[in-house]
DNA sequence: TTTCCAATTCGGAATGACTACGATTTACTT
DNA sequence: AAGTAAATCGTAGTCATTCCGAATTGGAAA
């Protein structure tokens, strides 16, 4: 997802645009990976030194509420990224190094719905982690 | 994994047979289900008032490192279970309401090796949430 | 353009999970 | 029974996240 969709989903959610949101969407644009709330405190910090951390959090947290961001948890931290907007359902490769994800189609779900047919499936999480070719050749 | 044989991995591993430790394995035992820290220091709080948070903290972590536990991070916190000794690898379904887990023997990191060669993979997790049988059939 | 107000932000305090640490106790060896 | 390293206790510290009241502001309405 871009930053201008961003924008146009959060006016026709009725959220109002402000120098804060553009800030913090414009990055995850740029970024293109998973970020938690100090990585982006941080990033803005030179541009937006007054931004407080409660302004971080609930955009986050509304950004990923409204599937403008995709959320997971990884170390003990929340970590958001832009929604990739180029297939539908899918999930991730996460290099422990640099934070770049790649996106893997494959997903065990249809399987899982046949085994438990008496169970109400509500979500699930998929995630694979390692490093990627940059990053092995880095090292 | 019983208590019995968790004993005995400690036993081998040059760790000490004290009352904590019996105490904790004792209740995972009962409980099958992924617990929290507090959950735990919660349950012992009859028999074991003195208990300090970190001895729980301390022993739940050695004994995930031993692999005598299973461990998660669900909703902020770090979960404990007894590892299933059943199978080899495999994931779970785990109620949001109760906590229980469901075997899962599906897992598609054969087909993720195949996709990603130039890839290094270090681990992976895949949990599938949702509302078991006697949760369901309950409210 | 000016007024207005709910939404948003700010700054800082509170919360809760988790870790660190020195002092004390204890399990196991000899 | 003595000795010692391991384990526990109690408490304080850390860090991510949430909460809250006061001040600001985006955008609709006048
Ligand atoms: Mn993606
Ligand atoms: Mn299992
Ligand atoms: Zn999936
Ligand atoms: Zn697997």
């Amino acid at each position: 997802m871009n930053f201008e969709l961003a924008i146009e989903r959060l006016k026709s959610e009725g959220f109002k645009r402000t120098p804060s949101r553009e800030a913090i969407l414009r990055l995850l644009e740029l970024e293109d990976r998973y970020l938690s709330a100090g990585d982006v405190k941080k990033a803005l910090a030179a541009d937006h030194p007054t931004m407080s951390q409660d302004t971080v959090y609930r955009n986050l947290t509304s950004f990923s509420e409204l599937k403008i961001l995709e959320e997971t948890e990884l170390g003990g931290e929340r970590k958001f990224r832009m929604h990739c907007d180029r297939h539908g359902h899918h999930h991730h490769f996460i290099c422990m190094d640099c934070g770049r994800t790649e996106e893997l189609d494959v997903c065990p779900m249809e399987q899982v719905s046949r085994a438990l047919p008496a169970f109400v499936i509500d979500d699930h999480k998929f995630e694979v982690y390692g490093q990627c070719p940059d990053c092995r050749s880095a090292s």
